[in-house]
DNA sequence: CCCCTCAAACTTGTATACAATCACAAGATA
DNA sequence: TATCTTGTGATTGTATACAAGTTTGAGGGG
């Protein structure tokens, strides 16, 4: 997120609160709705106003936060239309990223460690730890990027996005009933198995059906939560 | 209850700043590496550091200025290897949009138009209209996007980035002296006209290859330009 | 019970003041 | 002359104070 340079420097004030706040929004620990105020934020960092008001208004910027003027400052909704946009910038580049890799025969001799990825993701799934499962998720599209240098893309393609972190979580099941999730998470480690197959076969056009299918998913799976009433307050409408 | 979001709201101050800084950068007005101090902007724009502050912050999230504690604000130079990032985004993005387009049979109709604006770009370039040139090449690119309501995906590929905004100026030519501007403009031109040429004779695979080679244009030129001693001072070492 | 009035408490927007650090130039010293 | 010291101004980081608008809830009237 944050361009670090290679120097280790003491954290600015404000980027703490930043850091802090957007990953308390991330995993939805702040609800969407919730009420923040500024003076309740530089008494609980124990600070003045100003580094707070900083690191508000940059998570205003992304999308984090909305601040209405003379009224509070709020977590913003989970806004589905930018979650499918970004779903689409992913599909496309992400799918393209892939297909290199496979197209110059790097994919081949991995098989075996995508395989294993699969399989402890599955095991997650049987002991019910769904946050393993998400970091496991998040591992094994990173894999595809690092391969190809290609990691910068990920800046673009929801890898950060506010949006589309939260609604992943739903994707995943990981912010609802045991009986909910599994279903949805056994379909997406499926389809990494059957990507993992596709470039075992040596089946191009699978895969990138397969690739295409899975990106699609998270969609579906949006569609049909956002229209629980369960979870109608944390969606824009 | 008066929420009426649809009034037109006063711009506030901050975001005035914003815009007016922003967009001297983008135009290279305010050149890389000029010193730009808060209390100075506070001056000019006749309020306190406050609202300044706020622009000038999200202007370093954006990469346009770059603030050191207790020395200043500069301009930030050129980063080359943002560009190329940013124009592989876009070589990914709008060649997978424009391709789109075609297999959908939506660009047959809209040759003429395509051609018409490529013989308005030719007249510029003989009046030696270079920042027309920009706009209408904006255009062209635009279009596409357009066309398959995908306008959202610029917002990722450059319309917005102030470091490939900049360098789009030098691939125009824009910013260069009389000789050295019209090969690359007439090469843009020209290459505009190759992708309208295969979208005329339906052929699919030249149109990928044009669209590709187009998008790579930028990077030989800039690779050229970054070395001239005339311009080292803009691009980041 | 319901609705209106209004004042106090909140909240963000902005201004001013001070603190901490850095750059630079003038002067001292060897 | 060359180098170090030092003081002054400049610049960003933070704190406090006030301005302007919104929310909230108590109290009164019907």
């Amino acid at each position: 997120m944050n361009t670090d340079n290679n120097m280790v420097e003491t954290p600015k004030l404000p980027e703490e609160i930043h850091y802090y706040l957007w990953n308390r929004i991330a995993t939805l620990e702040l609800r969407p709705g919730v009420k923040l105020s500024e003076l309740g934020l530089a008494e609980q960092f124990n600070c003045s106003r100003i580094p707070v008001r900083e690191a508000v208004r940059r998570l205003n910027i992304e999308g984090a936060l909305e601040s209405q003027p003379q009224r509070g400052s709020f977590v913003s909704k989970i806004n589905l239309d930018k979650v499918r946009k970004v779903r689409y910038l992913r599909e496309v580049l992400e799918t393209r990223v892939v297909l290199d890799a496979f197209d110059a025969g790097l994919l081949d001799p991995l098989v075996p460690l995508l395989k294993g990825m699969i399989n402890d993701q599955k095991t997650m799934i049987s002991f019910n730890e769904m946050e393993k499962l998400t970091e496991a998720d998040t591992l094994f599209h990173d894999f595809f990027y690092h391969l190809q240098h290609k990691e910068f893309v990920q800046e673009h393609t929801g890898r950060y996005d506010i949006h589309y972190i939260r609604a992943r979580r739903f994707a995943l099941g990981v912010e609802r009933s045991d009986d909910q999730k599994y279903d949805d998470s056994i379909n997406i480690v499926s389809q990494h198995e059957r990507i993992a197959d596709a470039i075992e076969r040596h089946d191009r056009q699978a895969l990138e059906d397969e690739l295409k299918h899975h990106f699609r998913n998270i969609n579906h799976t949006l569609e049909k939560v956002s229209a629980n009433e369960e979870f109608e307050a944390l969606f824009e409408s």
